[in-house]
This record gives C-alpha cells, sequence and structure tokens, in this order.
RNA sequence: GGGGGCGUGGUGUAGCGGUUAACAUGCCGGCCUGUCAAGCCGGAGAUCGCGGGUUCAAAUCCCGUCGCUCCCGCCA
C-alpha cells in the first residue's frame, strides 16, 4: 500500500507515530516558510505541515503543487501547537509534519470546485466531468448512502432466507407496458433481445422452480422519456415469496422500510407507524393522485350534500347529475391578505387549474377572522347561515382559512386537487427529514383505455385480482380490484407489488380483456401459462425502486444525484458522448439498414 | 410531440437598448513560519451558447436553433 493511514483517522493518541498518507490536496495554504496541506481522502482530510527549514525538500515540493495533485507524504503525528487545533475536521487535533512528499500525480486546475460545497452548478458541466463531480464530498456521500442501503438491504433479507439469483439482461419483452430497449441479435439475424423492464416473468418462474423467497438488486431498462426521478436504466430491489398473501408482504416490506430508515438514517423521522393504507379509490378522491404527499394535509373533502342544499345554480345542478362538490381547506391562506390580493390570488389558482386540470372554474370563499364578519368570495352569497355554519362545521374551517371548491366530472376534480396540492406544496418547504410512508392498496385490476377502447392493466397482466373480485372478470371487468399494493413516501412511488396469478385458467382470462389474441400471448408469454400447469406455487412479492429510495433518504433533489453515471433528459451521457452512431461495419454484421427521417440525417 | 426556466471570463452570478461588460471566487506572479473559505500586493482571462433579424446602436428586443433542466404527454 502506498499508505499506512488513512485521511480521516488520526487523532492525539496517535502522536510520534511514523505514517504515510496519500491523497489529493483539497486546499493549500502558503504561509511562505511554512506551506499547509490539506489532504484528502474517501475517509477525511488531514493536514500536512511543510517547514522550509525542517524539510527543504519537501517544502518545494509542497510549494508546486496545486489543488487536486495527488500526494504521498511521509512524516510524523504531532499534536498541533496550543490554540491551532480545528474543531470543524475530525483530525483537527493532529497535523502531519512532512519528512518527504512524492508528487503521485498532478493535476490540470479543475474545471469547477471540488473542495465547496458550491450550491448551484451546471449539471451539464458536472456530467461533462463526472468523475471529478464524484470526488464532492456530496457525491461520495451519496453513493457511500446508496452502498449502505444495499448492504442492509442484503443482509436484512438473507437473514430473512431469502436467495440472491441474478437473471438475465438480454431476454425478451415484459410486461410492464413501457417501450422496450431492442438489442439486435447477431447469430439470429432478424431477431431481437429485449431488455427487461424488470424481472417479473423470471422472477415469477423462480418461484415456479421452488426457491420460495428470492430477491435481486437488479438493473431494469424501459426506453420512456426522462423525469428528476425516471431514468432510462434504473435499479430494483426485486423480490417474490411463495405461499404468501397480500398482508405477509406488506408487513415484511413495511418492516424492511423501517428498519431501513432507523438503522441507514436514524436521524430521520418517520411520520407515523404502522404505515397508514389508503385505498386507490380514497387517494384520487382526497388527494387527486395514486402516490399522495400526506406530509401536509390539504385534503378535497367531499361536500356534495351540502352543495347540493346551496343556492349556487353550478352545484345544485351538478349534485343533481350525481357529480360531487369537493371543498379543499387551506388554512390561514386569507387570514392577513387584502382584498384585492386575495383575488389575485385565486385567479392565479382558477388559471392553474384551467390549465392543468381542464376546470371550468375555481369557486372560494374565506372564513372570516372576526365570526361577526360575511364570508366573503364570489359565492358567500349562495349558502345562507345554516348552511355555512354547516359547511364551516364540515370543513374543520378557522378565521381566516380560504376554501376552494371543486364539482365536475370526477378525473377533473382529481386532476384539479392534485394540480392544487402541487401548488401550495411548493410553498410549504416541507421537511425533507420526514419521510411519510403509506400504503395505497385496492388498485382496480383494469384501467379503461379509451383510445384503444379496451383495458389496460393497472399494474401488469399477472397481477392477481382480489379473491373476493375473482368472479367480476366475466361481468363486470372494471370493478375487480387487484391483489396490488403500493409504497409510497413523500409523494413518490418507491415500491409497488402485488399476489400474482398462478393459475393457467385465471391468467388466459385476462389475456382477451387487455386485448391480446390468445395467439399473441402465446407466442409472448406461453412458458408462463405453460409454467402455471406445472404446480405453480401461490406467490407474490414487491419491487422497490432503489434510486428514489435512497433518494429519500439522501435529502436529494433528483434520483440522478444517487446515481454514479446517470444520464441527461435526453437520455445521453455527456462525458462518454453516448449514445453515439454505429460504424456501418457493426450495422452490416446485424443486417440493419438506418432509414432515418431527412432532418436526423444532417447530423 | 407540447409548455416553462436557464445559458455572460475556468466557476458562480450582476448588468436587460448606448457601460472601458461589473462582482466574488478560481488561475498566474510576488510577499509572508501556525494557517484552515488564510491574508496582503500585482496581473492575465469574456467576440455575453450558436445563427438570423429589428435598430444609428443589441449581452439586452424579436425569430430560429442547440445544450441543460422542470412539467404535460409517455412511464407504475
Amino acid at each position: 500500500m502506498l499508505k499506512t493511514h488513512n485521511c480521516g483517522e488520526l487523532r492525539i493518541g496517535d502522536a510520534g507515530t511514523p505514517v504515510t498518507l496519500a491523497g489529493w490536496v483539497n486546499r493549500r495554504r502558503d504561509q511562505g516558510g511554512l506551506i499547509f496541506i490539506d489532504l484528502r481522502d474517501r475517509w477525511g482530510i488531514t493536514q500536512v505541515v511543510v517547514d522550509l527549514e525542517a524539510a527543504p525538500a519537501a517544502h518545494a515540493i509542497a510549494d508546486s503543487a496545486r489543488n487536486e495533485f495527488v500526494l504521498q507524504v511521509q512524516g510524523a503525528v504531532r499534536i498541533r501547537p496550543e490554540g491551532t487545533a480545528n474543531p470543524d475536521l475530525a483530525t483537527g487535533d493532529i497535523d502531519i509534519v512532512a519528512d518527504e512528499i512524492r508528487i503521485l500525480n498532478r493535476s490540470r486546475t479543475p474545471p469547477f470546485y471540488i473542495n465547496r460545497d458550491e450550491g448551484a452548478l451546471d449539471e451539464a458541466l458536472r456530467m461533462r466531468y463526472r468523475y471529478l463531480d464524484l470526488r464532492r464530498e456530496a457525491m461520495q456521500r451519496s453513493l457511500l448512502l446508496r452502498h449502505k442501503t444495499v448492504k442492509f438491504i442484503r443482509d436484512f433479507l438473507d437473514a430473512e432466507d431469502f436467495v440472491e439469483i441474478e437473471t438475465p439482461i438480454l431476454f425478451k419483452t415484459t410486461p410492464e407496458g413501457a417501450r422496450d430497449f431492442l438489442v439486435p441479435s447477431r447469430l439470429q439475424p432478424g431477431s431481437f433481445y429485449a431488455l427487461p423492464q424488470s424481472p417479473q416473468q423470471l422472477k415469477q418462474l423462480l418461484m415456479v422452480g421452488g426457491f420460495e423467497r428470492y430477491f435481486q438488486i437488479a438493473r431494469c431498462f424501459r426506453d420512456e422519456d426522462l423525469r428528476g426521478d425516471r431514468q432510462p436504466e434504473f435499479t430494483q430491489l426485486d423480490l417474490e415469496m411463495s405461499f404468501v398473501e397480500r398482508e405477509d408482504v406488506m408487513q415484511l416490506m413495511e418492516a424492511l422500510a423501517t428498519a431501513i430508515v432507523k438503522t441507514i438514517t436514524p436521524e430521520k423521522q418517520l411520520l407515523a407507524q404502522p404505515f397508514p393504507r389508503l385505498s386507490y379509490q380514497d387517494a384520487l378522491e382526497q388527494y387527486g393522485t395514486d402516490r399522495p404527499d400526506i406530509r401536509f394535509d390539504l385534503r378535497a373533502i367531499d361536500i356534495s350534500d351540502i352543495g347540493g342544499r346551496s343556492a349556487f345554480p353550478v352545484f345544485v345542478e351538478n349534485v343533481k347529475a350525481g357529480k360531487k362538490v369537493k371543498c379543499m381547506r387551506v388554512p390561514g391562506a386569507a387570514g392577513s391578505v387584502s382584498g384585492t390580493q386575495l383575488r389575485k390570488i385565486t385567479r392565479e389558482l382558477e388559471a392553474l387549474v384551467r390549465r392543468r386540470a381542464g376546470a371550468k372554474g375555481l369557486a372560494y370563499i374565506t372564513i372570516p377572522v372576526d365570526p361577526a364578519d360575511q364570508l366573503r368570495g364570489p359565492i358567500g352569497k349562495f349558502f345562507n347561515v345554516d348552511l355555512k355554519l354547516e359547511l364551516i362545521e364540515a370543513m374543520g374551517a378557522e378565521g381566516g382559512d380560504l376554501l376552494l371548491f371543486m364539482s365536475d366530472d370526477a378525473p377533473i376534480v382529481q386532476a384539479s386537487t392534485d394540480a392544487l396540492r402541487a401548488h401550495f406544496k411548493s410553498q410549504l418547504d416541507l421537511d425533507d427529514n420526514c419521510l411519510a410512508f403509506c400504503w395505497v392498496i385496492d388498485f382496480p385490476e383494469f384501467i379503461w383505455d379509451e383510445e384503444h377502447r379496451r383495458w389496460d392493466p393497472s399494474q401488469h397482466m399477472f397481477t392477481m385480482p382480489l379473491p373476493e373480485d375473482l368472479h367480476l372478470l366475466d361481468s363486470d371487468p372494471g370493478a375487480a380490484r387487484g391483489s396490488q399494493y403500493d409504497l409510497v413516501c413523500n409523494g413518490y412511488e418507491v415500491g409497488g407489488g402485488s399476489i400474482r396469478i398462478h393459475d393457467r385458467a385465471i391468467q388466459e382470462k385476462i389475456f382477451p380483456l387487455i386485448g391480446q389474441t390468445m395467439e399473441h400471448a402465446m407466442q409472448e408469454f406461453g412458458h408462463m401459462l405453460e409454467a402455471f400447469e406445472y404446480g405453480a406455487p401461490p406467490h407474490g412479492g414487491m419491487a422497490w425502486g432503489i434510486d428514489r429510495l435512497v433518494m429519500l433518504l439522501a435529502g436529494a433533489p433528483n434520483i440522478r444525484e444517487v446515481i454514479a453515471f446517470p444520464k441527461t433528459q435526453g437520455g445521453a451521457d455527456i462525458m462518454a458522448n453516448a449514445p453515439s452512431p454505429a460504424e456501418p461495419q457493426q450495422l452490416s454484421e446485424l443486417f440493419i439498414e438506418l432509414d432515418l427521417p431527412p432532418e436526423e440525417l444532417e447530423h
């Protein structure tokens, strides 16, 4: 080894020990005859002192060294002179008196700061020099946290008798519904592998294979547009168990989530334990989304009964037509604002729901701080005194609150709820130290696809309907609920799973409902159906988005911060310049000819 | 495919019709033996992403384009 100790471990007790350290020049302070070098490695920073008189050769090298030079320093640990200790540094009580310094490698001046936590830095620049970006403390911390999280998961599941098994990357289309990445086969010209969108089929087949408890830290691929929480390749904790019911999986997964937070990030607070459970229906009705951020309690409450008895024609007619009237209480939003400000705010909110949700409008009233005052707002006059009291009671409203009303077709009300919540969330400055997990359950087995006039699996085609809803597959598939469960944290879907179909007869019922011909199903998934005929055990499992989980644990704003080499929103790696055109010879070996539209050819 | 934001010395920002394009930091040189975001002195460094237009005059206004990013669509 080129070093005897790391840069984070030496303490007062090591005084007098001869040591060799190696690392990067984090910062250099030249005092003339005395040069201080903060030497940095993965474990920390140790101050090296170079004295012109005591070690002239080392001093000359220290004089020429610059930031990010790689140095090897020989010297002795010394307790720092009285009054010069640095309490901000773990090694701040000592320094290394250098006898000899060797330059292991030089460095050009880096294109950005590595030795300070600069708030905003152009991401394209960071990506272009990702290897330098990775040297920054924040990135080191993120990836270390990621390692610890995955290590903990492995140990936890190992202790629960799970077996880690790898599955192929070159495979076949998997049923998640996203666009596949294709890989042409040279040995079978004209045929293509698909990269797995998840190991879904394979883990089910491992259950048929008798492993009973499987897991994998699996790379998955989906060729869809990127987001802050979506990369085309991402990492799942994939796991599957045999002979379980929904509750068994949920219990174990909740224990895992709790243990991860308590062990890896004990400073984080779990908002609620056990994790609250919401039905899909309730989540949509109250939060307008199936992945609610329950750190804040703005919810849409159904007040159709009250609205229907008001004198406001829109509410009365909508309720008559079977539509709902929903109300969202925004505490204090109208308390200390002028009438002009209030009109401005509500106009903006109305524009928001028109644009984002296609709503026709957004009615509101305000609750006066002084109970003697009238309800303000354009529709206040449609509520008589008794009805007002009833409304205030139903909403738990207090003086200074703003009440927002939505009444329209359910999807518009839901989208409005979601848009309004997103708007207020951005103003709330929510605590990232709080992790609000919840389960969303009782998803519909299918969601109607108006464009293709067919049912789409709300999760995937192998999800078992709830036992009590099985009969609905024939009579009313839209009403059938799946055995699916999603784990949501702070508004992100961090995981999801279900009990799977292990019965060929049930599986065969699904295909025609989702518009798959039996012929096509046999071609793509015949091996699954066949497997179900050989003693497939009842089984179920879950998949976790590791990138999202670690992002939340790290308090990072997006998953790129917890991925060593992420892609840009355009799907590119701007360090390595991928993707890039293939050599003509590579293409001809694969019998592939390009047929690009004219504008693409110019590049 | 659509909408929004950003793009100015190496980096982070200011300037938003007429400036010698400003500030901080970094970089280079000098001084300095207890600094730790070291300090002091001096210096170099920008055709304001790119292309076009409007104007007597464009970093600034308009159009297009490229890159990064946020969102919708898409994706569980």
